[in-house]
DNA sequence: CGTTGAATTGATACTGGTCAATTCTAGTGG
DNA sequence: CCACTAGAATTGACCAGTATCAATTCAACG
């Protein structure tokens, strides 16, 4: 908690980065259940701690959202960042694993997790989505596993700038990418400093990799030459990696 | 692959440590369904490969297995070890997203997915149990990225010898763990070099945590100093860590 | 405009990596 | 049973990539 505990104001250009169409690809499967109230966030707002009894499955409609675990003396590890439409606190049971708090202004609707549970095993299909999604958030957490274990900190920042790109924009390769978190929130991210990610940055503008017309603006001219960097071997990877879809299993 | 492409030996007294009668916990569960033949496997033959199709669920019987992810360029993370009685390939739909080794000699039985599908959606104690079985991993790697992003080199390795502790033996703190893997191994998998792996050894050895009779015994003198060097605190960590607690979601 | 937190940039320190040599271990063959 | 050998582990010297500490600069809101 050390690191931020206060409320603070965020600016009006990132507020919009939160207020994206992308959203309802995975909430959609929802929304045949039940359609609870939303609930509001201030950033660096709470929503959710480690440890509390996880009652609940949350889905943002609006804004960014942190997952971060903590080390006694305050390190933090931002395990993921939320965007709209996604959802989390299924693979949770009995108690939440990660802290969840706004980066941005948040609003997110809570569904019990009874009624879900409920749902769940009534529908094959969305019991099927859930898979899918445990599934995807695995994947991540191996590519992050990688990342933080064998990839440089220029590497790190490229695969990061790659990622926010794919995910905010759904398309694969749009040039303007927002960044709605701070430095410091992506130096935990990375297992870096914000010092080291503000040097990356630097550099690759320099290098003409990429364009900073604001800090919470990237705009990504060699999309190719960042992926090289990454490490992810550009080529089409994604092609064959999710033409997806099992039968299914669980009833 | 470029570090290990070899089947070479593997020493008797590793072999030994490969065979204990751990296992089962999990894999209970399938002998319900089949008990199909046992599949073995030499010290660092591949068992599959990241991409291969994921036509089959790996219920390792004996011995020990190393799952990793590579860079292009060669560089290695190992994302978990598995012990006997645990399953992979679970989460896998279509393709597995990591490669499996064996790190001593492995005797593993081969699920065919689509019985196994056909079974859980039969069982719901079975699909509830894989969903245990995903959230155990999606814990494990998130306590992973926290020991990637921000721990340092000898908390690395301390909480690497409480782990394999806990989980090779069961009992919270065995003093006698044994490390089959090598160092490169363990190295890989906390994103460190093997000699700064070395090194922690050493240090641990002459400060009095850790005895040392073969380079793959361990025998933990203090452990209790080991929890606190690995940021685990031990006792109640979640006591003083997040005495706030916003009213939050007051929609 | 003024103010405050965020971001950038610079100087320096230090952890852990790299390269290299030596020792150890365990399996092999006499 | 004991030397022999190959790979593993240890240890040392040195170096590089990041972290740390510190000072500006910048951006956005009041």
């Amino acid at each position: 908690m050390s690191t931020i505990s206060y409320l603070n104001a965020v600016p009006d250009s990132r507020r919009q980065a939160a207020a994206r169409p992308y959203a309802t690809a995975r909430a959609a499967v929802l929304h045949t259940i039940s359609q609870p109230p939303l609930s509001t966030f201030q950033p660096n707002q709470m929503i959710f701690c480690e440890g509390d009894p996880a009652t609940h499955i949350f889905e943002i409609a609006e804004g960014i959202v942190r997952l971060c675990r903590l080390l006694p003396d305050g390190r933090r590890a931002i395990t993921g960042f939320l965007y709209p439409g996604d959802l989390t606190g299924i693979s949770a049971t009995l108690r939440h694993a990660f802290t969840a708090e706004a980066v941005t202004p948040v609003k997110l609707r809570r569904h019990a997790r009874s009624h879900f549970e409920a749902a769940a095993s009534r529908s094959p299909e969305l019991s099927q989505r859930l898979f899918g999604i445990m599934r995807d958030e695995m994947s991540a957490a191996l590519d992050q596993l990688l990342l933080l274990g064998r990839k440089t900190a220029h590497e790190r920042v490229a695969s990061f700038l790659l990622v926010v790109a794919r995910r905010a924009s759904g398309i694969r390769t749009r040039s303007q990418v927002d960044l709605p978190m701070t430095r410091l929130d992506i130096a935990d991210h990375l297992g870096l400093t914000l010092e080291t990610v503000s040097r990356a940055f630097a550099k690759f503008k320099n290098d003409g990799l990429i364009a900073l017309p604001t800090p919470h603006t990237v705009i990504l001219l060699r999309p190719d030459l960042l992926c090289q960097l990454a490490g992810e071997d550009e080529g089409d990877e994604e092609a064959d990696r999710q033409p997806q879809r099992v039968a299914a299993w669980a009833h």
